[in-house]
DNA sequence: CATGAATGAGGTTTCATTCAT
DNA sequence: TATGAATGAAACCTCATTCAT
């Protein structure tokens, strides 16, 4: 048959449609299937089972988001400024993409990921650990255990774009990375 | 153990405690019932459907929480002592309570409560971000909106709760206040 | 809701008709549940698997089996005599109860039983290989290996009543005995 | 082995080797293809349903059977040596190709042969017939319907082919002929 | 003839909920 | 009010078979 459309991206597609839409735990296979106008039985050729695809999702969505973030590193000079760019950036996409950063949020929440695909979401996570190191090591920031901040910054980022999302007009993205900022820095 | 227990309180801690091993939506009415030792049917004699038990187990919590925090208001002095009292008093009662602190969590990530109950199981942050009005007015933090002040003060206490469920022995407790606070005052 | 019938006789009786009739591994539980006129979910009250309704059926059976045979042994005087009786009570039982015959058969023959349920239904020919033993040491049969002479005789019974279902006025119940008797006695 | 072998061999040889392993009716053709190192619609090229398959594996072990048995009837002198020649040849055939053995019991006993498949399948047994209508009419052996005859020879050489695969070393090879001879002589 | 992606009916099992007792 | 057997819709997944390449 002629692979006219690649059914396991249009697979994912439907997967977080549906997922953002109605939660992953409440989504029937069967609906996916049908959003993404296959058959039932091909989501199983894709994905063995249910979790898989919820695997793949995830990390689908991490993917694309660590492309997203991974310039941002090089673009600026200083430690502040990267940790701005990286704020921003990972906001502006989970503005512009409502449903993937709801979907991500669900399955980092109240699902057991495969260990190795949990460890391949966390990867970008490494970077900005690095680079706060080395600017303890300046001096620029306190001397606070690198795990703690990252993990600060990922669920304060998480939680500006929830209420930007509900409240489009406040100032939240500006306003908490001078908070974090002036949390963190000497 | 009281020997004789209400039956409803039964049913509720049961959930609670199965909620916390298997999650919510992993987790049938007949586990519940089960563990609280009262007949399938005995459950919707009291919550009309599983929605329902839920709300009413996510109030249950909220309404524990809230007891344990609401003293800490005037226990102290100055905004800063209140909100390091709150803060403490949450982790430690996150970390007495895990399961009602995981508990608390799923339901409030993954699962679209009831808007009245809703409603209620915010009003403890009705009370921070009356205090956080006052500060501001005193001048002693910035002037940032206080929804955003109270929900950054929820999102980074459960992170702290979490890492250091994970991790006992660092210090996040005292570390993550720090930050907090250094980013908002002046 | 009124116990009107047994609903776990109805399924195993049910079981049986159906799988006489198709298989057991080509009958899905759904009819047999219609066949019972019981809901699909009932079955699964009672049986938790198809596989436990199947160790079920050949239980069912074999215990109704053995309760026919199992006075045979006490009515007769000599070894012969109780043999050509337990022959002739099985092959009769075999004639009037084909379908329960059949599906006894195909268990037996095509799934893998519980260990237990296999040793349950083993017992009633634990008698005879005593019975053989005595008489061996009588000296009225030749000194074979009871395991053999028990074997022989259930495959020997099994193929006669299959014959004689398929050509009913043949003399194969009196011919098939005599042949076993000839063939152990001395 | 040869290297290049004929795709319906291997798919016949494949299902043997699976049904042997797993029972038909618990095994997907998927499964058989796979095994065979062939695509899974190339199998319903040679085979247009799962059924013809059946059929075909039916016909191609008792056909090996069938060629090992033939031989026997020219080779001996006496009606008793010629059955005993059957006897120890099948025994003998059944412990070296357990698989097929197995499946050839499996089939039997579980399947629903097309009739002319089962017919061919039966041919064997019509020589053997012959020689017993001849050794009756000879006066060696009683007069028994031959129909009979070949059934319980073919019951018996597969219960002492069974019973000798789990206990090896015991005797049942030839006792099990004593016993059957016995039955049948004059 | 060979391939293997696609199909969708159907299989077993689960579970929230009902209701007669 | 308490019970738990009964229900049946729906969930996940399997697999024989088709057919475009």
């Amino acid at each position: 048959m002629a692979k006219i459309e690649d059914k396991e991206t249009a697979i994912l597609k439907a997967a977080i449609a549906v997922f953002a839409e109605r939660g992953f735990w409440n989504t029937p296979t069967s609906l996916i299937s049908k959003t993404a106008r296959v058959a039932e039985g091909t989501l199983f050729n894709y994905f063995a089972t249910k979790d898989d695809l919820i695997n793949a999702v995830y990390l689908e969505i991490k993917r694309e988001l660590a492309k997203e973030l991974m310039g941002s590193f090089h673009a600026r000079e200083t430690f502040r400024d990267k940790m701005r760019d990286n704020w921003n950036r990972y906001i502006e996409w989970g503005l512009r993409n409502p449903e993937k950063f709801n979907v991500l949020q669900q399955i980092s929440t109240s699902f057991k990921l495969d260990a190795d695909v949990k460890a391949q979401g966390m990867e970008p996570f490494a970077e900005i650990e690095r680079l706060a190191r080395e600017s303890i090591a300046k001096g620029e920031i306190h001397d606070y255990p690198v795990e703690y901040l990252g993990a600060l910054m990922d669920t304060q980022t998480a939680m500006t774009v929830r209420l930007m999302a509900m409240n489009p007009q406040a100032d939240y993205q500006r306003i908490g990375f001078e908070i974090l900022w002036n949390g963190v820095a000497k």
